[in-house]
DNA sequence: CTCGTCAGATGGTCATGACAATCTGACAGC
DNA sequence: GCTGTCAGATTGTCATGACCATCTGACGAG
């Protein structure tokens, strides 16, 4: 159970951290399972030594990772790999991007793409005083051949300049952080409901479907809201994954 | 812009951490309203000097509130209030404590309540080997007089003990808490789909009204699966509300 | 008037040292 | 044999001191 040296040389000239050295280390260690599930460290003071650094950074390294759940710590007794199963953290993430992750191969039709003053629900949403504007964006997105998802957002014209053309090739999300926005986090709300005809045409199936909805506000880290988001999906096609933490 | 000093003596021989005394005191002025948002914060050496702490005490005690979501840094410029909106944490909460925390008298009616073999699909998701038992607990809830959900929960044996009238009164969640387990992160699946005749009968819907689905694997700080759950609700008057933060 | 440079302010990282709180296991006493 | 106590191990908290990185704004050159 016990556990030798990593073989790990921290590198001081780096401008990334020594913490976060030692922790992107360790985790490519217990992700590879060089450090299987159970595998007691050596305690703080030890790998300090071992790496030639103080325990305060050591520690901080640690941390990190038992933050993110790939580690427990016990006072009194040690720290251990914990078992691995999901660990993935909570992603601020796009359909898009999932999509591609899962090899799905997504394709966008951009239905409608114009400057509009925001609508009351909109406007709450997103905290816009009178006059503002928003992009309003409509689009239609396919696994595929299936059509599966009718997504509508809106994005004040302030924040960010958005182009038609780009949002077909990649997701609005990564366009908001190209464009030097910090995304840091949102609210969604997720439901179900049947489908109405002309949602139903759309995306393929019958009126009376069942359907996902989400909607969602998304808060950069000054706590600007950037992004209003309603969303429908083919329940048939699509569930929402997630992991939880207790804070 | 400027602050002042928080009315704020440290408790020394409290057992109570320094750093979190702080923190809490801090969340408090912020959440009501004696720091409005965009307030800017003494820098850190400052506010360490008025309360007689060190630096990377008062620093731990930021840094606490930076990652609920409360307070902004920003290197070169200083501390800031963030903007209210939603900062609720993500939860790892059940139904019924959502249900009494909007004020909504939850009501529990026990279907059935046994202890079985697992299925294969229980077995899997909990990580079982042969011979392990589960109590598999169906319950039906309601909201007032309206029946909301049918819940289908397994939770192994061997790791805590179950009673069904313990489950009329309170939350599975909280009896799990209650044996000293340690929930810490969930990974949970939502979709969507019609309901079949019988539980449209228990819901008291139409058959293919639309439902939405939950399943999802608890497990505690030691990485073990705690409790799998399959649920379903009755769209129309349940959403699922959360809040994700980038990583 | 515009732009670049530079100094000050502020958070980010790291080291060293110390003591407290908690858990485990061994040992003594009953 | 059982139980309670105590010592050792290990993480948790806190203080002090130092230097680095980044941002803002003022000032001066053009």
């Amino acid at each position: 159970m016990a556990e030798g040296i990593p073989q790990l040389v921290v590198d001081r000239t780096s401008p990334v951290p020594l913490y976060f050295q030692v922790a992107q280390h360790l985790e490519q260690l217990i992700e590879s399972g060089a450090y299987p599930p159970g595998t007691r460290l050596d305690n703080e003071i030890m790998l300090a030594d071992q790496l030639g650094l103080s325990r305060p950074t050591m520690r901080r390294a640690i941390e990190y990772l038992v933050d993110r759940g790939l580690l427990v710590r016990k006072r009194g007794v040690g720290t251990q790999v914990v078992q691995p199963k999901v660990r993935r953290p909570v992603e601020l993430s796009s359909l898009y991007d999932d999509l591609r992750a899962a090899g799905k191969e997504p394709r966008t039709e951009i239905l409608s793409f114009e400057v509009q003053q925001p609508s009351e629900v909109v406007a709450e949403a997103l905290g816009l005083g009178g006059g503002s504007e928003v992009y309003a964006i409509r689009r239609l997105r396919y696994t595929g051949d299936e059509p599966l998802s009718i997504m509508s957002n809106f994005v004040p014209t302030e924040l960010v300049r958005l182009q038609a053309d780009e949002l077909a090739e990649t997701g609005l999300y990564a366009l908001i952080r190209n464009a030097g926005i910090n995304l840091k986090i949102a609210t969604q709300s997720i439901g179900g409901r049947a489908a109405r005809a002309a949602e139903a045409r759309l995306l393929a199936e019958s009126p009376g479907a069942p359907l996902l909805t989400m909607t969602r506000i998304a808060y950069d880290d000054t706590g600007r809201a950037v992004e209003y988001g309603s969303h429908i999906y083919r329940a048939s096609l699509y569930t929402f994954e997630l992991t939880l933490t207790t804070t």
